[in-house]
DNA sequence: TATTGTTATACTCTATAACTATA
DNA sequence: TATAGTTATAGAGTATAACAATA
């Protein structure tokens, strides 16, 4: 196995550059888990959105971080596979609120399940205890990431 | 701040969701990091690959999964810039040889800070030493998908 | 003949700009 | 006049297929 996590109290400092690579690699290794499920991230990630609840297209754009037609682009797709519903807003005409269907629901379920098979197989290469603390960082790392997204929405 | 840390010993199968979440998230944050230094994901992959030394073509597609016209494609972009350069190899003369160059690996250095700083600011919505579990869970991942890939290397 | 890498080509993804419809 | 979203269009990225050079 690995000896990487026999070093204690790491400190940003101490390896960035690994810890820069670590995301986009993990990053592959979605994608490539995905494809089973023929989705690609964006779709998977517009999907794991709508878990919260309904959402205007303006707020996919921004949470997505993609452009407006990025988003109508990317919902169309899920619209033409059943997976999102398009319903106009009453209250405003212009905006447009996006629902997750069963349907949906049962794809994103399967997406899900594939990228943790996936991160599963890589996590048999650590020791049980090394495990359970790479995947509580992950974890953490979805905590900090929405502290900081709501951050970002309340000041600059 | 954030409670998610404190929950123990968590498992592969208590929140696999989240868990399969955050890696996608996670490498939206590098891609925008990234624009800075004018790299896209898949050079910056290249790049720290090649620290490892120099790699033949055929190596670089397997490594970063993707078809060998990319890895062309890619590495042309590089070498335009001055960051990897290719070299024949003299043993056999249908492979070729990419190296990084001086520039390339200030080029990857740069991109690492920038990385990193983005990676900084989203951490810095965690206590301490949930800070330091969530780096030290990333470098985990790090050396388990070496593990991984190492063990696909040899058998199936 | 098999293999390494490149070129030719097509398809997908995403962005900017222009447009439609609401407000 | 400003805003939400779509349509038009162009550029980047990546794949499969065909090719060139070498083994």
């Amino acid at each position: 196995m690995t000896r990487t996590g026999d070093r204690r109290q790491p400190t940003v400092e101490q390896a960035p550059a690994i810890w820069a690579r670590a995301a986009a690699r993990l990053a592959k290794h979605v994608e490539i888990a995905l494809d089973d499920v023929e989705l690609s991230l964006p779709q998977y990630r517009v999907l794991a959105l709508l878990t919260a609840g309904s959402a205007a297209g303006s707020a996919l754009a921004s949470k997505l971080a993609v452009s407006p037609p990025s988003v109508t682009a990317l919902v169309d797709g899920l619209v033409g596979r059943g997976l999102v519903e398009r319903r106009p807003d009453p209250l405003d005409r212009r905006r447009v609120s996006h629902l997750l269907t069963d349907k949906g629901r049962r794809a994103l379920s399967d997406a899900d399940a594939a990228v943790d098979a996936r991160l599963v197989d890589i996590a048999a290469h650590l020791e049980p205890r090394e495990r359970a603390r790479a995947i509580a960082g992950l974890q953490l790392w979805y905590a900090a990431m929405d502290a900081y997204r709501e951050a970002r929405a309340r000041h600059g």
